[in-house]
DNA sequence: TTCGACAATCAGGCCTGCCTGTTTGTCGGA
DNA sequence: TCCGACAAACAGGCAGGCCTGATTGTCGAA
């Protein structure tokens, strides 16, 4: 009998139980909204280009996210999860000892330059303005945050916990954010490249005050 | 100066020539403009909220700005001058001395902490995925950072042309767009306050270098 | 094991409201 | 009188929420 693949789709595995199907469309959803964030823009992100992109209909998305608003909530943390990810993999690659810092900054201010922190731009001005997403973004961020200063003493070893070097980290986190703006600006990605190392330079030496030893590890 | 920053008002004075019925209602638009940025962010600046707030109706907004990108092009330029008239006006308490780059950094902080720059900041990252308004920003950030270079000697002193003291200068300009970006995102002014407090002694301690001699001037 | 009812998932069209550009008409100054 | 400044109504387009129907997976009962 032809118990199994009675009817073969043409497209893709003919039998998908259904919490497959569901988180299938369910991300794909998620991922074109970020990818509408990063292409159009928040004000771009609708849901006809979004329903388009993901390849899904309307009635899909509105079984799923009822409104748009909790489209995008859902993608606010999906964002934050794919940022997560994208530092993840490159974490493992990072030296030890001396060149550790400068391995840890590069590494964040790749994160910044990159398209998934232009998405959570978008959403951080839009946020001022609109209270629900900004309900959304300020609960994400205050776990991200949490996990930031929880992922810290992995990255830098114990001066993390130092409350001296946690400021100047945030400083220097400030002043990636604000370079990274510059692209979002319109300037020019080398120009942009060459402040951040300028920027750089400086970063290391603040960060290296708070190290006992430059060869403590 | 002086027959600006109102809303056009039928009843004041009964004889005006056209330019200045002209200029009246054009600012009144700009202003209203900028507003509408500051309180509803760029996606939700509207022909229809401008004209309302101006006091004007939509015939006079499309006699003269014909199409909304005019508008938000005019509203740019107009944007960047209020800036620069409110610093203009703070400069001149501006104290001489050693507390001279004190003074010109919380200056440059009240200016990003402030509204204005709010809208900016609208306006670049919407300028990321629209081609008419990121040539009007360009344009426009281009004249200003122009003046920047053209104020920072009257600002800083001499040192303003020394290369290395410009860099550390843009760095903190970027640490200051990104400490008030946490303003956008919806956390807590006295926190970032705070966070500006901590990053100021930095920032001052790596300007200071550049100074030959505290007392140099 | 097989079958059928039920629920979940998905597809697509309709409707309302808003935003923008256009057009026509009116008023007042030069 | 003539023209610039302004007022107001109109039309097209689009986004978003709602609804109906079709398809597919799930689960219980014979």
């Amino acid at each position: 009998m032809a118990s199994t693949d009675e009817t073969v789709r043409s497209t893709k595995k003919p039998r998908r139980t259904q919490g497959e199907r569901r988180e299938a469309t369910r991300s794909a959803l998620l991922d074109a909204t970020v990818d509408c964030l990063i292409e159009y823009g928040y004000n771009g992100v609708t849901t006809t280009r979004v329903v388009e992109r993901a390849g899904v209909s309307r009635g899909a998305q509105v079984h799923h996210f009822p409104t748009k608003g909790e489209l995008v909530a859902q993608a606010v943390q999906h964002l934050s999860h794919r940022r997560r990810v994208e530092m993840a993999a490159e974490i493992a690659d990072l030296p030890h000892g001396a060149k550790r810092v400068e391995g840890v900054l590069d590494l964040l201010w790749r994160s910044h330059a990159g398209p998934l922190f232009q998405a959570a731009l978008e959403l951080w001005v839009a946020a001022r303005t609109d209270a629900e997403l900004a309900e959304a973004v300020r609960g994400v961020d205050r776990q991200v945050t949490a996990q930031i200063w929880e992922g810290a003493e992995l990255l830098f070893g114990p001066v993390a916990r130092n409350r001296a070097f946690a400021e100047d980290l945030e400083t220097a986190l400030a002043t990636m954010r604000g370079l990274a703006l510059l692209l979002s600006a319109g300037n020019d990605p080398k120009a942009v490249e060459k402040r951040w190392k300028a920027a750089r330079k400086r970063i290391l030496a603040m960060l290296a005050e708070h190290d006992p030893l430059s060869s403590a590890n």
